[in-house]
DNA sequence: AAAACATAGTGTCGTTTAGACACAATTCTA
DNA sequence: TAGAATTGTGTCTAAACGACACTATGTTTT
């Protein structure tokens, strides 16, 4: 929580530069060892959690605020983004309003204010970031999807509604070439699907199953030095994955 | 457009009881003489039309202010809202901004703000629809799908979104309950399909797989008096119907 | 009244897809 | 050198999908 100065000069710059009333929240995904991890930030002074998150300038387009936001978080640009939902809940942000209400007159505190959150989810590379905490927080850091600690206003909801999303999509949208390094094995990309669907699904029919969408290469060379048999290596097609992404997997209809 | 002092007063209202930079658009669709409709409003003293929508009150849910806009353009309560997309373009108002930048100073116009607008699709019964311009227009009616006049600002783009979105929703969700009088055919439910996906159905493939969903009752009585063989009659099976609304259809994975 | 026409209901056949499952190949370990 | 772990691949069966043809009922035409 912000001292009663750091909170001020915040509000002051943040009625300046900022649109009103709409905050961004961000649920990154990553990978890593076979686990599913998002990216949380500590709140300074309390173990309380929360999704990165931050604000609209007010001549920027909302995409690139959100990217902005996780350039910030993580160092990356050019994240995968999905805008999924607005949370607009008028109780949604009560919590901020008792933690900052005494601190500042309502006037000039931007945190007493409603806010809609304008939910995003990435997807990245979990190599590549380098999680960085932001003004509110002391910590910035990977958790395990399956063991999330409990989180500040409705982040939880957040959470979850992006990852129903996330698992809705995956039925008709290739996903994996954000979340997986350049190259990959077939069990490795199946344990990412595994891992996002939490359960469990049959070798051979994955593997035929994803090959029928066109959009993997298999390199001419197996990855060799690992323990026992030595596994063909995939890497996404870009140009029929970026189809896929734009034009979907099977109508249905 | 307005004149001066109807500005002034609308704005001073908004000021007073609207968040900032927020609004709401809606693409109301419903389902005539074979036709797919969507309601539009069209601008006093222009020959431009624009999707209805309108503003948040400050302690009102969003989904309460999409509700109650349509009342207002409907009549109708309990109307079937989806909430879609946020388009958050910092240029997508500024034929706004320009018609009314000069009647007021940009302090006390709201219209000059930017806006961000959450976009809702919404499915109604023609029939039930009573449609009520709103203090910008003099006319609020449907429009053929297929044959949409010129709209402001962006609402091309999200009148299309809609439709996409309703196109893939149709995957994985029932549809039909919202737009289709209480009792119908199953050419007529076929023909709405048809309508929003706009392409032919093959007859008896439409009406196994609608069956397979489960979602339908059938009346003891066929409908009787019109012309040709005596149609059978149905109804949703408003339990499974709600249960596949909140489940899905297949999951694919 | 009979024939022609329009619309509605139902069934079948062949292909494709999905799920369950078994065996062979490679590489490290014991 | 046998065994364990991991990977690659093929087959069988059932379900789903798409194309398609016939029958039934009621109206219109002659």
């Amino acid at each position: 929580m912000l001292t009663k100065k750091e909170l001020k000069e915040y509000c002051a710059d943040a009625y300046e530069n900022y649109l009103g009333h709409i905050s961004i929240d961000c649920v990154v995904f990553g990978f890593h060892e076979g686990l599913m991890k998002v990216l949380l930030l500590e709140i300074k002074s309390e173990s309380e959690w929360y999704l990165p998150g931050g604000f609209v300038l007010k001549k920027e387009p909302i995409e690139m605020a959100a990217n902005r936001i996780l350039k910030e978080r993580t160092g990356l640009d050019h994240i995968f983004l999905q805008q999924f939902h607005v949370f607009g809940d008028p109780e949604r942000s009560k919590e901020h309003f008792d933690m900052y209400k005494d601190l500042l007159p309502e006037k000039e505190n931007w945190f007493t204010n409603r806010f809609l959150t304008i939910g995003y989810y990435a997807l990245v590379d979990f190599n590549d970031v380098n999680p960085a905490p932001d003004q509110f927080s002391t910590t910035c850091t990977w958790c395990d999807l399956n063991n999330v600690p409990s989180l500040k206003l409705d982040h939880a909801l957040i959470l979850k509604t992006a990852l129903d999303t996330l698992r809705l999509h995956l039925n008709y949208q290739p996903i994996g070439y954000n979340l997986m390094q350049k190259e990959f094995t077939m069990p490795e990309l199946q344990k990412l699907y595994e891992t996002i669907l939490d359960k469990k699904l049959d070798r051979r029919n994955f593997q035929r199953r994803i090959l029928g969408f066109g959009i993997l290469k298999r390199s001419e060379q197996p990855r060799k030095g690992g323990a026992h048999k030595a596994p063909y290596l995939y890497s996404f097609d870009l140009e029929n994955y970026s189809a896929a992404l734009t034009e979907g997997f099977k109508g249905g209809w």
